[in-house]
RNA sequence: CGGGGAUUGGCGCAGCCUGGUAGCGCGUCUGGUUUGGGACCAGAAGGUCAGAGGUUCGAAUCCUCUAUUCCCGACCA
């Protein structure tokens, strides 16, 4: 992509109203702007950041052996009327009506409309397991929106609902749900921990969290250094976790995902059942399974950055390459850089190209801050000898490579998509 | 929902206490000089000071209400 042609407004000034490094940061990077409290508009640098996470998620997702669908975020009150939650939750749930007067509500989470799809064409424990996933909003009228899109009102999310036949059955679905959480995170290259939670409003009585780790993370995570008991501190007790104090460290994490072992919360009231081998009918034991994809984005940013910007994971990045050309006006700094713009893309990377006629000390600060992986630098100083200027974002290290040459990571990286 | 801030050109802010012609930096536009970490010179455009009401000869400034927004807490995925 020329950053000429891109929609990809920076802000050379902190925006008052961001206080945390990722908001603060998305918003000067040009991947988002405010439109009401919670509420963002993606721009297209974000936006393709949320569809490289989007991507990985659904990735694993069919690899778990879940379908994609895709369910309206309005709903009709009825179904929330047969759990019980119309009554049950407050203004969170933003109710409204249609023209005729009829009582609906914007899609918090979509228990009651997947536990109805599949009720409708559910009868035997023949049919079961069934695994469903999407990615879409959802809008909860939050208290207190904060933090830019990691508590925001509408988000993304990718939800994910199984049923099975039986508990042993359901929780086979809920261990397959927690591996593919865990190649999702990994792949995003972030540093995580799962741990115990309640469950809170969704019901149910087995429950964990994947928590990115972040200094900025609205939870206190107590966890094992050397093993795996890791719980939020409200739920920590040192008597009985069994972990030596010593073992024990405290950081702060951000919840990017969640599973639910549900049971029959749900299908049991809206009558989801099925005819056993037996001849009774039982209801579906159901589990959910939750991505915040836009809080994924905000986590990756709180856990990578510096001062002087964003610092992707590879597989985040949106680009693996940010191009500068440096002198626009030199024909033989234009030629070579724009003819290397096509060879970095025939090898298949994403490239960003920064080919406006700007001050160089201007691409190198916005380059720094929306934190592509690699740097290559073009300007007359390199040229005159036959070198490009290379620059790691992360490391800060930095080396001169003949034209045309990629760094080792790189090289290989080409090679195995060759 | 309780508490505390904020709201003045696109962005960041000053001015308010002590009422008297709305300012600065950045950005934008024009022209020129430049060109390796947001360069320099000259010129220009852009604001009914969040809204409504009140006090006053006169309100960005004082008073009241409203809206929006951010932060802390409680709550929450």
């Amino acid at each position: 992509m020329k950053l000429s042609q891109y929609f990809m407004p920076t802000l050379r000034e902190n925006p008052a109203d961001a206080q945390v490094p990722s908001h603060r940061l998305m918003l000067r990077a040009g991947m988002l702007r405010p439109v009401a409290s919670g509420v963002y508009t993606w721009l297209p640098f974000g936006l393709k950041v949320r569809e490289i996470v989007a991507k990985v998620v659904r990735e694993e997702m069919d690899a778990s052996g879940a379908n994609e669908i895709f369910m309206p975020m309005v709903q009709p009150a009825s179904l929330w009327q047969e759990t019980g939650r119309w009554d049950k939750m407050d203004a969170e749930l933003c109710r409204i009506k249609d023209r005729h007067d009829n009582n609906f509500c914007l899609g918090p989470t979509h228990e009651e409309v997947v536990t109805d799809v599949v009720r409708k064409s559910l009868s035997s424990y023949k049919q079961l397991p069934v695994m469903l996933y999407q990615i879409q909003s959802k809008f909860r009228d939050e208290v207190r929106p904060r933090f830019g899109v990691m508590r925001g009102r509408e988000f993304m999310m990718k939800d994910c609902y199984s049923f099975d036949v039986d508990e042993e059955a359901a929780m086979n679905s809920y261990n397959t749900m927690k591996d593919a959480y865990h190649r999702i995170f990994k792949r995003l290259g972030l540093d995580y921990r799962v741990v115990k939670a309640d469950s809170g409003a969704i019901g149910g009585d087995l429950s964990e969290e994947f928590q990115v780790i972040a200094e900025t993370g609205e939870d206190e995570l107590v966890f094992d250094k050397e093993g795996d008991y890791a719980v939020n501190v409200e739920k920590h007790d040192a008597e009985t976790c069994g972990v030596p104090a010593e073992r024990l460290e405290t950081k702060r994490g951000i919840e990017v995902g969640n599973i639910f072992y549900l049971g029959d919360t749900y299908s049991k009231p809206m009558k989801a059942v099925v005819k056993h081998s037996d001849g009774t009918e039982r209801p579906a034991i159901m589990g959910c399974y939750g991505i915040g994809i836009c809080r994924t984005v905000a986590a990756a940013i709180e856990q990578n950055h510096d001062e002087n910007g964003i610092i992707w994971p590879e597989e985040m990045a949106p680009y693996q390459i940010g191009l500068m050309n440096l002198r626009v006006s030199d024909d033989t700094c234009t030629e070579i850089a724009d003819k290397l713009y096509d060879s970095f893309r025939a090898l298949g990377f994403d490239v960003l190209y920064d080919d406006r006629d700007e001050p160089a000390g201007a691409k190198f600060t916005s380059m720094d801050l929306v934190g592509l992986p690699w740097q290559c630098t073009i300007g007359p100083r390199g040229v005159k000898e036959g070198k490009a200027e290379w620059k790691n974002r992360k490391t800060d290290e930095r080396f001169e490579l003949p034209i045309g040459e990629l760094p080792d990571a790189l090289q290989a990286k080409a090679k195995a998509a060759a």
